[in-house]
DNA sequence: AACATTTATGTTACATTATAACTTGTCAAC
DNA sequence: GTTGACAAGTTATAATGTAACATAAATGTT
């Protein structure tokens, strides 16, 4: 299992190069769909992307007020939400919590692990997974138009230190 | 398809047996649990049991104070992860509201299909979704604890209901 | 350039969901 | 009848999320 980009990080993996990487696609889907990512907007994505880890909308704002102006929390929102509609953040409902997407522009539909350790979050896209979720959506006659799959439990990391 | 018990009910299912035989299974939970499903808690149990659907917590003391004394809201968060502890309520993080459980005792990974049309909420127990999770877990060593699986779409009856 | 339109942000207030800390009641065992 | 354990009540507050309206900045139109 080499580097998958969107999987748990290695501890001592390049930070800079995979913000970087993901900034880059953002602006490439603001872009193509004519929408801008403003200063704001890049920066709360940016602060997302400072952790594999999901953040609440209000640990944002103590971020973004302790490097200037603190904003009100609906301003927080609304970036959120922006991000969110183009693909570029997800939202954790089981933690009330939102994270950076690792592959944005991919039309995915992802999965979450989420580790209760460290609070690694790990995005996937396991195509069994979505599928078996359609086929039983389909054995009841149910059209599925949003999945919400997040897994919580141990990643690799805490679980090779706690064992050593 | 016949009746399955925790899937999308026909509208003119028989509710009030489907009710009863919950409550007894609840029952025998607690009794093989040594735990007590008092009055406070039958009754919120019994409120949750009356939808195919998930209900906020202050809806839940909305009705209890309808017909008596209005419950502070700590009570009934403390009734309802009792009930989340033994495994007669489930909480759908994707809307901060809980259901009933439709299959006491039953130590299964479930998960929910959320009509965003009516709001009925099936709970299906699909293994190959769990094991699809599995699966794509271990691929990085993540070891699952609580898989959240809540999918939004829209249920059988609301489609037939719209191409009517 | 002047204006209208749209989109983004700011301001204020408030709604909704959930918990903390401490007290009181209840019931069974001894 | 006192103790101990669990359930429920009381009061206050924390955490998360929105509504409604005002201002500003960017964009298009004449």
């Amino acid at each position: 299992m080499i580097a998958d980009a969107s999987a748990f990080p290695h501890p001592g993996h390049d930070h800079a190069r995979c913000v970087e990487r993901v900034l880059t696609a953002a602006e490439h889907v603001c872009g193509a769909r004519q929408v801008k990512l403003t200063p704001q907007r890049r920066r709360v994505l940016e602060l997302l992307l400072q952790e594999h880890a999901a953040v609440g909308a209000y640990e944002i704002i103590e971020r973004l007020g302790a490097e200037g102006r603190r904003p009100a929390p609906i301003t927080v929102y609304r970036v959120l939400d922006f991000l969110m509609q183009h693909g570029l953040v997800h939202r954790l409902s089981s933690r009330n919590a939102f994270i950076a997407c690792g592959d944005p522009g991919a039309s995915h539909g992802a999965q979450f692990l989420i580790c209760c350790r460290c609070g690694a979050v790990a995005e996937i896209a396991s195509r069994p997974v979505n599928e078996a979720i359609l086929d039983a959506a389909r054995a009841f006659g149910f059209v599925v138009s949003t999945p919400v799959v997040e897994v919580e439990g141990i990643c690799a990391n805490c679980r090779h230190a706690a064992n050593a």
